[in-house]
RNA sequence: GCCGGUGUAGCUCAAUGGUAGAGCAGCUGAUUUGUAAUCAGCAGGUUGCAGGUUCAAAUCCUGUCGCCGGCUCCA
């Protein structure tokens, strides 16, 4: 179970080293050395995945192979096998794979005609294999050889499975064969290798660090939030994360009404007919909450935009007013699949910080530009950097025409080309409505969590048949787009906190001082520093607790508190503060005004 | 939802078929402390829940719920 982590935080490790693999790359392009090929992680890893395999099969004659590709941060391998795998049979399989590298058995390649390789698939009984080579377009295929194993595989390799110097299997998972729920679910064995010891080690050990910097145990830590078995996937959000979350939320009410938002809040129940009419009912029922009222059937909003179209018609609209941009802070509900549930990183119930703007067809790329320009400008004011872009475009299952989809998809194509940002394309995997721009964040783990998305409709118009009268006093149909920028406002909490491994930034932190005593006589003065601090808006605390200083400092630095101010008689007697920061650095006898002035500085510039 | 794992005090973890324990947190008292844990005492549990096997179940079996790691899906 904690191995099962392992895999993931290589990643983080991977992203540091990520720059040199390209640098690396791109001189191996240039002069295609064999020999700097096998330094690529990747290679010893897909070659340590053959190993691996070749130790399955040697001990589970019965396993067929399936596939087993290097990843980001390690490899894996899919076998179907009856016997579920456990910890102790990873041991056992890394203790066969340690023969095979001590074997120092040689890598060959060999090219086959495609008929001979189904054959001879065929003949070994690896259909997964033959249903592969089947589904290659090409004459020939490359199988590669070490020892008594063979494998459909365009490599490269290794020489030799001595080479693998450093491996660990670290987790068994379920997969489905070709990532297909209607497939067989195989058994799935991830590792990872390094080129030394001192790689995986220190690999191992910071996987350790990370878990240290999980949201969920932070959550726990600072009493922010919690779950229960009363409502799995609904967050209960308690004083201290409501603090934080408050913080952010006047942040981005800030920023929305300084760009032209307004600020709108709809029903969270609805009538079936509204969903049916949207399209939700549709293609979205098997993620929705129903109930009844009334004899009739209402749905819990898993979305804004119906309630929204709904203020939009609620009168006729002129050119001259668009384009609307219409906010809300809207709590929706999503059943997701109970085995996805993740902290406040997936939840089913969440605020999006969602806004629908309704516009003119030539405004549309104007207003994607400005929606993109806001949600870097509010990463940035959290911290972010390693967030990345998708384009998602049509999905099969969709509405609206052809010519809709390739406009829209147009315009969010030229908004990222004018903006210069790179982005990633995933084709077919657009909302049902509309194609759409994502922003990913990673977690501690590597794990990469969608939070903003700007996503073009041009069917929703039309399904609520919205109108604005133009210039020529006709009636035409807005655009309509969606966006959320933080996404979920509980998952970009989660995200925050392990991005700052619990030390918010001031402006964010839920308790920004703490006031502690050094005896009990001394707490008069603290009520009175407190009392000033609250006075200004500052999030305070006394600690004057029968303890000793040094254990009020301890669980202030365990809470990650950004002040910590010390009175004692010197304090008193001098009407002065002493504070320390959470970083160590200890000031003496401050004026309490100037502390205080510095600290609201720092709270409006949002610096720690 | 699927595959695998897992569930003992608020938290972290012991107890491998034979009387459920520890540290931290909590409470009480002593101590009145100068920058990462003062000392002592007390209290805290139908071992997630429901069945079953057994003279005896935290421990074995079945079911169920939650959680963890993946798969799939998504903010």
């Amino acid at each position: 179970m904690r191995l099962g982590l392992a895999i993931w935080f290589q990643k983080v490790l991977l992203r540091r080293k990520r720059r040199q693999d390209m640098v690396e790359e791109i001189s191996e392009d240039r002069n295609l050395s064999e020999d700097k090929n096998k330094e690529r992680p990747s290679i010893l890893r897909h070659s340590a995945s053959h190993v691996m395999a070749q130790a399955v099969q040697s001990l589970y004659p019965q396993a067929r192979l399936a596939i087993g590709p290097a990843i980001e941060d390690g490899f894996y391998y899919d076998f179907d096998l009856d016997k579920p795998l456990s910890a102790d049979d990873l041991a056992r399989i890394e203790i066969r794979m340690r023969e095979s590298i001590a074997q120092d058995y040689q890598f060959a390649r060999k090219e086959l005609p495609r008929e001979k390789a189904i054959e001879f698939f065929k003949k070994r009984d690896e259909p997964y294999k033959v249903e592969l080579i089947q589904d290659i377009g090409a004459e020939t295929v490359s199988i590669y050889r070490h020892g008594d194993f063979v494998d459909l595989c365009t490599g490269p390799h290794l020489d030799s499975t001595g080479q693998i110097k450093a491996f660990k299997l670290l987790s068994v998972a379920g997969a489905y064969w070709r990532g297909d729920v209607k497939k067989k679910m195989l058994q799935r064995i991830y590792g990872t290798a390094f080129f030394s010891q001192e790689e995986l080690d220190s690999y191992l050990e910071q996987l350790e660090e990370a878990r240290k910097r999980d949201h969920r145990k932070m959550g726990r830590d600072l009493d922010l939030f919690s779950f229960h078995d009363e409502g799995p996937g609904f967050p209960f959000l308690h004083p201290k994360g409501m603090v934080v979350v408050s913080s952010m939320l006047d942040f981005w009410r800030e920023e929305h009404k300084k760009r032209g938002y307004v600020e709108v809040r709809t029903p969270i129940i609805l009538n079936k007919e509204l969903w049916i009419k949207s399209g939700h009912w549709e293609h979205y029922k098997e993620n929705m909450y129903f109930t009844k009222i009334d004899e009739q059937d209402y749905a819990v909003k898993p979305m804004n935009c119906p309630g929204h179209n709904l203020i939009y018609k609620s009168k006729q609209h002129s050119y001259r007013e668009l384009p609307i941009r219409m906010s809300e802070l809207g709590l929706v509900h999503r059943h997701e699949l109970s085995g996805v549930l993740h902290g406040l990183l997936r939840v089913r119930a969440f605020i999006q910080d969602d806004a629908h703007i309704y516009c003119l067809p030539e405004q549309v790329k104007e207003e994607v530009i400005g929606v993109i320009d806001l949600v870097l400008h509010l990463y940035r004011s959290f911290g972010f950097s390693d967030y990345h872009v998708e384009l998602s475009t049509k999905p099969e299952k969709c509405i609206g025409s052809e010519e809709m989809w390739a406009d829209a998809e147009g315009s969010l194509q030229e908004a990222l080309k004018d903006l210069e940002i790179e982005y990633k394309l995933n084709p077919g995997e657009g909302a049902f409505y509309g194609p759409k721009i994502d922003f990913h964040i990673r977690d501690c783990m590597g794990r990469s969590w969608q939070c903003g998305t700007v996503q073009l409709d041009f069917a929703m118009p039309e399904r609520f048949d919205l109108d604005y009268v133009g210039e020529d006093g006709c009636r035409h149909r807005p655009v309509m787009i969606h966006r959320a920028l933080l996404g979920s406002i509980e998952r970009f909490l989660g995200i925050l906190l392990e991005h700052y491994a619990g030390a918010l930034p001031l402006w964010l932190s839920p308790v920004q001082v703490r006031v502690m005593t050094i005896g009990e006589r001394f707490s008069e003065y603290a009520r009175k520093v407190e009392r000033r601090l609250k006075d200004e808006d500052i999030q305070v605390e006394v600690d004057d607790r029968n303890e000793s200083i040094a254990k009020k400092v301890r669980d202030a630095q365990v809470e990650k508190i950004p002040y910590m101010v010390i009175i004692g008689e010197n304090e008193v007697k001098k009407g002065s503060v002493s504070v320390r920061t959470r970083f160590g650095e200890d000031k003496r006898d401050l004026n309490l005004e100037e502390f205080l002035e510095k600290v609201k500085e720092k709270i409006g510039n949002k610096v720690s």
